[in-house]
DNA sequence: CGATAATAAATCGTGTGCGATATAAAAGGC
DNA sequence: GCCTTTTATATCGCACACGATTTATTATCG
């Protein structure tokens, strides 16, 4: 049995699939506010700290400006967020939220107690999971850099 | 504190960003074998049971058609699958791996044991991880069917 | 048997994601 | 102070991923 070619015993399999049905979960939750999973996850991060920078919005979401470029270009669009170059830095740009955009957490306030019936499992249960699930990411990321 | 807006205690954000991680470890590697890390988990599948529909595999990749079709024409450009319409039921396409795509698994073998070194955690570890996760999928999915 | 319903893939449009490259601004070196 | 390098964001091309729809084939029902 040296074949360990086997995809019910990958991890990352598992945690593929885990993060399309998350996404299944979200899709109903987030058309209520007019938002994609990506754009949910900016919005919490700007809910956080507004007048992030793109790059330290990448550096929290792991994702490169490419990618959030785009994004954030369509939040903007949507009237959730401004986008400013910065005066001290013109290569910086700040991204602060609208009156709109700072509204609509309240109507977001609710999303992730949804998440957490769907999932079916205790908080304790989770928060331990979600450590764990951190852990191995740190590692991964250690790896390739 | 009502506030559960946190992204650093979302487990659906730890597994977004560790399916990221994952891909980014994978990377290099699949490049060898000129794969993309979902082409990759189609060829493993095949690899596992030849002949498989379309169908088959969105069910055990849970993709959809129109996410798999597109990929399955790539690998048929690549030469490692043919798609083929079943006689007894011409809606049905079957997937059959070519010589060239049932060589390529020699190669791959080596790939598992990369990402158990780069995850830094003991066979069991992850496999108890492993299946920790795949509950959470079950949940999730179930909580949408 | 013929109309209708169900099923399997494919197609289309939108939105990620990323690597490679481009552009522009700031920082550093001499 | 200019030239090179670094940094921040944007652009482009490619490959997912999915919902909605289309097309083709098979199954079902009267």
């Amino acid at each position: 049995m040296s074949d360990q070619l086997k995809l019910d015993t990958f991890i990352c399999f598992a945690v593929y699939t885990a993060s399309h049905a998350f996404n299944r979960v979200y899709k109903p939750l987030l058309d209520e506010l007019g938002l994609t999973y990506p754009q949910y996850l900016a919005m919490v991060c700007l809910w956080e700290e507004d007048g992030q920078t793109v790059g330290g919005l990448g550096e929290k979401l792991f994702l490169e400006s490419s990618t959030l470029t785009p994004l954030l270009k369509r939040l903007e669009t949507a009237g959730y967020i401004r986008r400013e170059r910065s005066r001290e830095d013109e290569r910086v740009v700040v991204l602060r939220l609208t009156e709109e955009g700072k509204r609509l957490k309240e109507k977001a306030e609710t999303v992730p107690g949804c998440i957490i019936d769907a999932s079916n499992r205790s908080g304790d249960e989770l928060a331990r999971l979600q450590a764990e699930i951190v852990a191995l990411r740190e590692a991964l990321n250690k790896s390739t850099s």
